[in-house]
DNA sequence: AGCAAACTCCAGTGGAGAACCGGAGTATAC
DNA sequence: GTATACTCCGGTTCTCCACTGGAGTTTGCT
């Protein structure tokens, strides 16, 4: 599973939503952006699929912005991976489909297993996850200092 | 890890090396490029990546042709795909790459887990693991018909 | 009511890479 | 010495991804 670009700002945007989760105030797209070095009106559209997946809620108007629609340790990494690569699915493919052999159906086989094992890990964090273990690994870096 | 067009088509070659490698004859292009259904002008270049990575030799004039140039239980499918995809490195980046967040750091380590997770999957199997097990999937899918 | 701040929808563009294709060259069995 | 194979290198086409732009809509605030 690789991750595109487009998936990993969707990632980022999220955790920067969890990380404000309590403040249960909206994050404009621009903050967002700006905090993650995201082009904003390319996360726009993100934040528009990831609204449509469920994921966050949007206030429109004035002092409007992005909130996530559940609570952080109920969303794992890999929903959101669905959502985003959901748009454009893309299997372990030829560009002209030729008959299949056993050797490619193997191949496949194996793929599969592979993939599954990858996915394992993404359903493995949730949003609450990264941020607390981004938070514990911030702190063991200030100890280096001391 | 998503397989390119490119690896699988090598892995096919790879395979069908194998099933021949008792012979101890070499196999032309064109014979694995039909039984595979590979576009043989394609598969040469390759079969070219192939040789330069030690994993087929070449024999060239009339009766020339591929054979596996180390035990097929030798080589993982995890060596052909390192092989193949060496060729164009293609780690988690973004096109312009911005300057790391936390999160973002979280992001590619959690990443490197996973990839590391459907490596080892790859790393488990040999060219001669899957020819038998292609072997024992249609044994079986034989004793269906019976 | 009216303005401005925000999101929303839709369409398009530029570049990069992947998958091929072709031709000229070179080695080798017979 | 010739036909048969591999070898090298360049080009072409096509698709997809990241990103941009503009027009429109919703909503809070005064």
């Amino acid at each position: 599973m690789e991750l595109s670009c487009k998936t990993e700002y969707a990632l980022l945007a999220l955790l920067e939503l969890s990380s404000h989760y309590q403040q249960n105030e909206p994050l404009q797209i621009r903050q967002i952006a700006a905090q993650q070095h995201i082009p904003d009106r390319y996360l726009e559209q993100l934040l528009a699929v990831l609204r449509r997946g469920g994921f966050v809620r949007s206030q429109r108007g004035p002092k409007g912005g992005y909130l996530l629609a559940r609570e952080p340790w109920k969303i794992t990494l890999l929903e959101v991976i669905n959502c985003l690569e959901g748009q454009n699915p893309q299997p372990p493919k030829a560009p002209v489909s030729p008959p299949p052999t056993a050797e490619s159906a193997m191949v496949k086989e194996i793929w599969l297993e592979a993939h599954a094992s990858s996915l394992s890990v993404w359903q493995r964090y949730t949003l609450e996850d990264v941020c607390e273990l981004r938070d514990a690994r911030q702190q063991l870096n200030l100890m280096y200092y001391i």
